[in-house]
DNA sequence: CGGCCGCTCACCCGTACGAGTGTGCCCCTG
DNA sequence: CAGGGGCACACTCGTACGGGTGAGCGGCCG
């Protein structure tokens, strides 16, 4: 029952720290290591190990590609990513490719020996800040749902509909009104008035509107 | 220094046990109780505690609309979630409300201790199948973007075609800034580059350009 | 080795933009 | 006929945006 993991990591350093404080513990044993992100996926596919500790920054092949080869292929391999610096940006990224948690590797030795039992349960985790900037993300991404029964083209009238195409091709507002023959301040309002019944923020998002609503269309 | 807590729970017993239990350690105080979400809000106004154990099935007022008003008002208290099951489909929602963190009340004392330090360093903590749950869905909104690598636009750097991406989904240079973790003074550079490389005039253009080049495909 | 390039960041500055408020006209409908 | 909605226009105000310039740093290549 105890629970076999893979490192993969560039630095030697690294994998023997790792190795070291893992073996230590009764119910681990660290059953091979990589340098890069494509030995990763090879050992992953030869030795079957229950957890994977993946570095994001490595030759050949980053751990973010590698975690998506790992998970796409079947194994049972749960990948659990390391990294130097929260800020990462890669965060996001290695969460899509479906990696299982997410921790800094100045993290103790619990921590780490939790996240890999963890993990090999088959639930998740983050390192706390990491936590934090997920969540925020995440109270952004589905604070606005795509599809709001409030926000439709059929609020617009045919005036602000026709402004909101012309928005969506390019155009600033001295430009819409030269086209429609009205002053500029005339358009502001429309502008103004388009974005508050679809509940937008500025003409970019109206513009991407027009395209997702298929008001506009790319060819 | 220490960390003052204020429990929220309609069941005497709850509150009992947890108090006993945080109280057992040096660095956290128990300040004050409520038995529902009202008197909760209440508590924390008069008692600014750092951190808020929030039962989320409470008479009067339940924990989530609680836990919006305690965040909405500007108090620094963090809320911390507690309950019975993770099963509750209100892990979302006491996440948008503005929660800092979500556990089981079969945590142990540990997990429990641990958990209003990370949340009253200003942190984020969640229990493990919160966090894959959490993970999942996040995977899924955010799935839209695509590969960046495999159609290069014009001669645009790398950087520059993710950052035109985000513009195409409506982004400000703010939010691109902040979900590639680098300065918004970046962000402006990139954009710059980007208008210039394509003949563009601003970030409207350039959202209406990415969904010519199916950069970003509708739907 | 030096130089180019990509990425990063800072500061200034002018302007288009968006928010808010108010006015007026026309047309349709209750 | 009065009222409401669509449309047009003006004005103020704060700010995000975009242009321009300069500069530091790491990697790659000749």
């Amino acid at each position: 029952m105890t629970i076999r993991v893979v490192i993969a990591d560039d630095q030697m350093m690294v994998r023997e720290g790792f190795s070291v404080l893992l073996n230590a513990m009764p119910d681990i044993e660290v059953v091979g290591e990589a340098v890069d992100g494509r030995e990763a996926v090879a050992r992953v596919a030869e030795l079957r190990p229950d957890v994977v500790l993946m570095d994001i920054r490595m030759p050949e092949m980053n751990g973010i590609d590698a975690t998506r080869e790992i998970v796409a292929a079947d194994t049972e391999a749960k990948v659990l990513v390391l990294t130097t610096f929260d800020l990462d940006e890669y965060v996001y990224q290695a969460l899509r490719a479906g990696a299982s948690g997410f921790l800094l590797k100045d993290a103790s030795a619990r921590q780490l020996a939790d996240g890999v039992k963890v993990v090999a349960a088959g639930e998740s985790l983050l390192a706390p800040t990491v936590t934090r900037r997920l969540i925020t993300e995440f109270a952004k991404l589905s604070d606005v749902p795509k599809a709001p029964t409030s926000a439709r083209v059929g609020d617009l009238t045919e005036r602000e509909t026709e402004v909101l195409v012309l928005i969506a091709q390019g155009l600033s507002n001295g430009e819409i009104a030269e086209h429609l023959v009205v002053a500029e301040s005339t358009i502001k309002t429309h502008v103004s008035r388009i974005l508050v019944k679809l509940g937008l923020r500025d003409r970019t998002q109206a513009a991407v509107f027009a395209y997702e609503a298929r008001l506009v269309t790319p060819g």
